[in-house]
DNA sequence: ACCTGAACACCGTTCAAGT
DNA sequence: ACCTGAACACCGTTCAAGT
């Protein structure tokens, strides 16, 4: 077994408690290296941190998507180029970690009032609005479980609710993973262009309309059922196809609990 | 508007029932090139189809990963070079749209018998399973909606039992749609690395319990709950999580249905 | 109708070398 | 401690040219 010595380049990095930095000022725009900096512990600001790379990221995936997400893109989006970032980062599956809980940093848990039913279906809609709002963040988020202290806060939160409505301990953790694997698998879906469609390249509704074509055009004989349900299946209101699903999901996580919380 | 001239090279292609021909004869092995094949409707094996294509990028995928999975490897899968593909797929998209279909062709719909709870229980539970036969298939599937023959049939015969179970037309489509949604969200994450753990090369089990470690490591005073829950939260029975996510889904379905069908 | 070689504009990653 | 130039081994895609 290859065994592993474990330490990166700067050890610290510890779980701080989520609060993103916020530093509004963007590097990439300044191109004064670091010249005459005083190298002592005088904290002339470091300039690329891993930090500044996720943030750095996240803003060429905004431009240029995931597809367009190159090391070199961010290396010269913070103003250096591309083999440094290996200085800071292991590799690229690193830098997207990174970027992955970069994108949960901006998540807000919904307000604490109202019964488990309304907060639950409050984190659902707010988990999609976040994954619709970043392009292509369902993608990056899904598939790779990038523990940072972004995510770790809302677990925490998460099941601080569940435990509260009245779930066991194992039915809180598993209702965590149930939204985050339903709600990921939505959104993923939701944004999926159609193979078909994205030949013309039409809108939203477009598409919808193309693939009731395709539906209706089918051998009624062979899909009658397919021909018949054309239209419900490419209703383009994505909000009310969520909305079915998430209160099935309530509605299946209530009889889990006993009737008078319910 | 860039219009577009869209016909292909072969134009036929239509959706015919699914039967994924089967051919055993696996292309790839005989390196012959059609050198005096008779050129008329005498069907010499045209070696090089789409469906041919399908195939060997199965056997690229399964051999290599999505990420190895390159038009160069499929080529040369198949006995031809790189450039020759675009003859017959506009593009890689194009290629992973004809592998997405050709991994639903080996889906089975299970048998129709027993109640609907059985029946949708057992659609999902199938379909984890082909998602997690074929290597890298979660990665390939989600987010990328190919209606090819395959998928369609598997939709039909869906939808079939949906309705026959009691539900709406519009609750039918719905219906399907969380099934799909949900089963892909949840083998996504299912057989995403842990970032974290992804450096010491483990097992499942050793890697659930690096993950509980970081959990129970965690300052209890910010994340008492993760604390608290580390074990359920890793625990690493797979199937008893995805069977509590479904048995959610039915209750809540059930609860779309009069009292006496559920 | 189908395939090829060669080229183009990219990738991620490594490594000796700089300061 | 941090950054660089240059190189390596790849990519997807195009296109004139072959048969």
């Amino acid at each position: 077994m290859l065994d592993c010595k474990r330490e990166f380049h700067d050890s610290e990095e510890g779980v701080r408690t989520a609060m993103p930095e916020n530093d509004t000022t963007a590097p990439g725009a300044d191109a004064t290296p670091g010249s005459s900096a005083t190298p002592g512990a005088g904290a002339a600001t470091p300039a690329v941190t891993r930090e500044a790379l996720a943030q750095a990221a996240l803003r060429v995936l905004e431009r240029e998507g995931l597809a367009g997400l190159s090391m070199r893109k961010v290396a010269a989006e913070v103003g250096v180029k591309a083999a440094s970032l290996y200085w800071h980062v292991r590799n690229k599956q690193e830098l997207l970690d990174l970027l992955n809980d970069a994108i949960m940093g901006s998540a807000e848990p919904p307000p604490r009032e109202g019964g488990w039913r309304e907060q639950f279906h409050a984190y659902c809609w707010r988990y999609r609005r976040l994954l619709l709002d970043n392009r292509d963040a369902a993608k990056v988020v899904a598939g790779r479980l990038a523990p940072g202290p972004n995510l770790l806060g809302l677990m925490e939160d998460q099941l601080d609710r569940l435990r509260a409505a009245g779930l066991s301990d194992a039915d809180a953790a598993m209702a965590s993973y149930l939204l985050g694997a339903f709600v990921q698998g939505f959104v993923l879906q939701e944004q999926s262009p159609i193979s078909a469609a994205e030949v013309l390249g039409g809108s939203r509704r477009e598409i919808a309309v193309a693939a009731g074509d395709l539906f209706r055009a089918l051998p009624a004989e062979d899909f009658p059922n397919l021909v018949d349900l054309a239209d419900d299946l490419t209703a383009p209101d994505m909000d009310a196809r969520f909305e079915f699903c998430v209160q099935r999901i309530l509605d299946g996580l209530a009889a889990l609990l006993p009737p008078d919380r319910r």
